[in-house]
DNA sequence: CTCATTTAGTTAGCTTGCTAAGTATATTAA
DNA sequence: TTAATATACTTAGCAAGCTAACTAAATGAG
């Protein structure tokens, strides 16, 4: 796990991003472990608090940028938990929001301090401007992959959607 | 696949991290699926060109940044895919190097320019001193992270090894 | 030399991301 | 109204990271 900075001298912006994100989570994880949750777990119940309790399925999931599929299991497993529940939207039939429990909302509280002081740990002597830096960057690289991504997927329209 | 620059800024650092992670593998992944390659299994080739054909596992592990037990199963299809061979160290019976395959080598040539390719367009448009402030963050982070982790480590080993 | 410890490799099984395919409800067009 | 399309959810199964537990070879202590 230990990294030295020779090591990761050798390794190209792409695959540290993968491997720093993979640490961070490594830490959160063990971090939030006492309390019974894995780093999707919480995340998905912080997020929905932020972006409001009573969200649908795939509000939240977008919010959290992953697919409403890579969701299902996650709150499957919170709904058992009695950490939230889902019941169907009267005005959409086919929506379904989600909304924390009590012992839902009294564990977030929990888990606050416990974010915070990982992301304050992780961030540690790191100047402000250099995040913003940061943060520009990877938003750069995102549109560019979008782009790129889109192009792909028009290239292989042509090549399986028309036989010519 | 989309993201907008909005919905980017509402995630903090680290979600950011994982998040792009992922977009870049997706879109290298595309890329080099016409050879019947995978982003894990052109990487460990790569590594190997780099660090030297007849790295032992564990050393292209330790380059690559994983486990030795997740890149198993990526030699075994490498192996598989006649791309790779293992074969025991005559130094040290325990220890087994891999070498690329005629095959193997001739791929990696393939693959070289479709690499580059994704990379430069990831990277349009970035000023080489942003990434270098990148580079620079990123390797803070990762050693805030080894550090908070043996921190947890240690805190484990307390309480579950003596009981006091 | 012999036994304990370390190290490299291996296997098995978990996690959580993904895509693809299916169902039920809403919406739109004719 | 009815049929076609779009949307939200769901399920099933794949990919590749991880840890834990095991084997076999090497190393080191006594």
């Amino acid at each position: 796990m230990t990294l030295s900075q020779d090591q990761l001298k050798q390794l190209s912006v792409p695959e540290r991003l993968g491997r720093v994100a993979r640490q961070w989570q490594a830490v959160a994880d063990r971090e939030l472990a006492p309390l019974g949750l894995t780093y999707p777990r919480w995340s998905a119940m912080w997020k929905l608090v932020r972006i409001g309790d009573g969200a649908s399925q795939k509000q939240l999931a977008e919010a959290l940028e992953i697919e409403l599929a890579s969701l299902m299991r996650t709150l499957a497993q919170l709904e058992q938990q009695s950490l939230v529940v889902r019941r169907v939207c009267p005005q959409d039939g086919r929506a379904k929001r989600v909304y924390l429990t009590d012992a839902g909302h009294a564990l977030v509280k929990k888990m606050e301090a416990k974010i915070l002081k990982v992301r304050r740990t992780l961030m540690a002597d790191i100047a402000d401007e250099d995040i913003e830096t940061v943060k520009h960057v990877l938003a750069m690289i995102s549109r560019n992959a979008s782009q790129m991504c889109s192009e792909q997927k028009q290239r292989e329209d042509k090549h399986g959607g028309d036989a010519q």
